[in-house]
DNA sequence: CTGTTAGCGCTTTCAG
DNA sequence: CTGAAAGCGCTAACAG
């Protein structure tokens, strides 16, 4: 003799029979297109519900219709705010349309994306958004991009986050863009001598980042010295080591660390700091994001905004409208602050 | 005539038909349990998936085996970095036991966490964990619980992370012996007055902490001021106000504010700065959870260490024991460092 | 408007 | 070991 008895879940078969009427007037009452069941029936079948406690089994709804309403949402590592905020986004906006989201995350790795994303497809989820900046020496892009395709062929929906090196419809954010404005206005501010820290050059978000930001500084014919780049890990403590790095070969005359990203700059601000050199006086530090906490640290960091939770608002309602090809672009905005004073 | 020719995923019946066998054989050979199948049958089969792309459709699985791999997580707010460390530590152990995490967010709502819990049923999720305190007042507990144990009478597993409050499995964080811990070790360093900054009183997770506190300084005979202690919302913002409260009313001869959660002392921090009060040095401030951010401030914050990842990984592994009745009690540890200098 | 009856894609007896 | 057939819970024609 078994000792829990499970009980089996209430179906909508039992509800119909409670409230005495058949099978599909039940369905209709319960989820079908309004109007179309008689008032009486309506609420019998309501009642009869509620006193049952029955909730609709969602795979098999799926089964039965062909289709779900969840949103498979994939990011590099959810621990990360920058993430956390996009899921956020992505997360509240779903709920708004009824969509159920589930989560993977890659841990950045590429061949994990590629296994997730066969992984999810069997979910059949009506859309599928992929935040996390591409790498250019992707082996498994290929097997990514027809997986993908093949889940569009069956009429999911793809989005990607970051840049639009993919042939699908992607929130595209302003990354070269935002950072050369931030070079033109710490130039403005009386910054002449750089350094950065960057992220794996194959990483596309680091080296769009990299690059707009030698641009803007090119535009008032300022270089930043080679070896004054220097490229780890897209992490914390990335920038804790990229500003240890260059402090181990000397910061010289440099007056300001440019680091690819927040999380990287915190980092650097730290290291700094337990080298004794005070941020914001001794040398001026940037980052890229506007992550919550970069008005926390000290000195408050000058970065580049993205409207991090609206980016994945924006991400699904991409994924619902209508239109098969529309794209979507993000603004960034420069932040000034205490981290970069004017000389 | 149709534009998109929304091609019909391939099923198992695709598969079967490609591969020449039955489609009995072609599902013991894809997921069946072992050796079951022959060899050259099998091979055959796994080509035919192969080849045409199969991925096979999980809601018809659920609804077949009675059961899906899926669990669900309900946070209170994913960009927060308590709850997205916990759900990391979450979301990698599940994936580590073969399972898929639906997420939804509370925004720290009781009402719509019931809301997502009935809706989340439906999912017929094999664990459903809710992570975010409790709170005393909660009037739709009775329908919560009756909820979750309609869960568990249908072979669901719920736990929670927070405190064993409810008649279900739980992580539990021992908020009050850590605080009790924090403030004894407080008192050793040399410090005598105090004040707490401490969120809504019916707040499960901020009264253990205050309470646990507060003991831990009457074991030496000392008393923090009615007045001195503020009661906010459970954010950085709240800490930041809970600081300019205790700022506005005269912070007199107090040598240490404590605040009940990291995100609120970061928070704290920084009203203190911008009122000119250099923290670690004009006063001190401690805080609980040591999530990451706290190496970064200045200075870097005392706390009380909760392992938030391990948390995570904790309450899916005791959602899959086997044990029905287990619990787990995770200890937290005081992590001294620069904000609060020995006096 | 309501009930009957096919499926949806897959698993799982139950015979062969 | 393999295949035929009966569901799983629900929806969607299709007749009344």
């Amino acid at each position: 003799m078994e000792i829990a008895s499970r009980k089996a879940p209430v179906t909508l078969h039992d509800v119909a029979r409670e409230a005495g009427v058949s099978l599909a007037t039940a369905s209709r009452a319960l989820n079908g297109s309004e109007r179309k069941v008689h008032e009486s029936y309506r609420s019998r079948v309501l009642d009869a519900a509620a006193r049952l406690n029955y909730t609709p089994n969602l795979s098999a709804q799926a089964v039965a219709k062909g289709g779900t309403n969840t949103v498979a949402l994939l990011v590099a590592d959810i621990a990360d705010p920058y993430f956390s905020s996009i899921a956020a986004g992505v997360i509240r906006a779903s709920e708004e349309a009824g969509l159920v989201v589930t989560m993977a995350v890659t841990e950045r790795s590429t061949a994990r994306e590629l296994e997730l994303v066969r992984a999810l497809r069997g979910q059949r989820p009506r859309v599928m958004i992929l935040a996390g900046s591409r790498s250019s020496t992707e082996t498994d892009q290929d097997a990514l991009i027809s997986e993908l395709q093949a889940f569009e062929a069956t009429g999911g929906r793809v989005v990607f986050v970051s840049q639009h090196e993919l042939p699908f419809e992607t929130v595209a954010i302003e990354n070269a863009e935002g950072a050369k404005q931030l070079a033109r206005e710490l130039v403005a501010l009386g910054y002449r001598r750089f350094a950065a820290i960057t992220g794996s050059r194959t990483l596309l978000t680091a080296r769009d980042r990299l690059s707009g930001f030698v641009e803007g500084l090119a535009e008032s014919g300022i270089e930043i010295p080679e070896n004054r780049i220097v490229a780890t890990e897209f992490t914390r403590d990335g920038g804790f080591d990229g500003a240890n790095a260059l402090l181990a070969q000397g910061l010289d005359d440099t007056e300001l660390i440019f680091a690819v990203s927040d999380v990287m700059a915190v980092g650097a601000l730290s290291a700094l700091r337990e080298a004794g050199i005070v941020p914001g006086e001794d040398i001026a530090v940037a980052g890229f994001d506007d992550i919550p906490t970069v008005r926390d640290v000290t000195p408050p960091l000058s970065t580049v905004n993205i409207p991090l939770v609206e980016v994945g608002r924006r991400a699904i309602a991409l994924a619902l409208s209508t239109d098969d090809t529309a794209n979507d672009t993000i603004t960034t905005t420069v932040v000034l602050r205490d981290s970069t004073p004017s000389r």
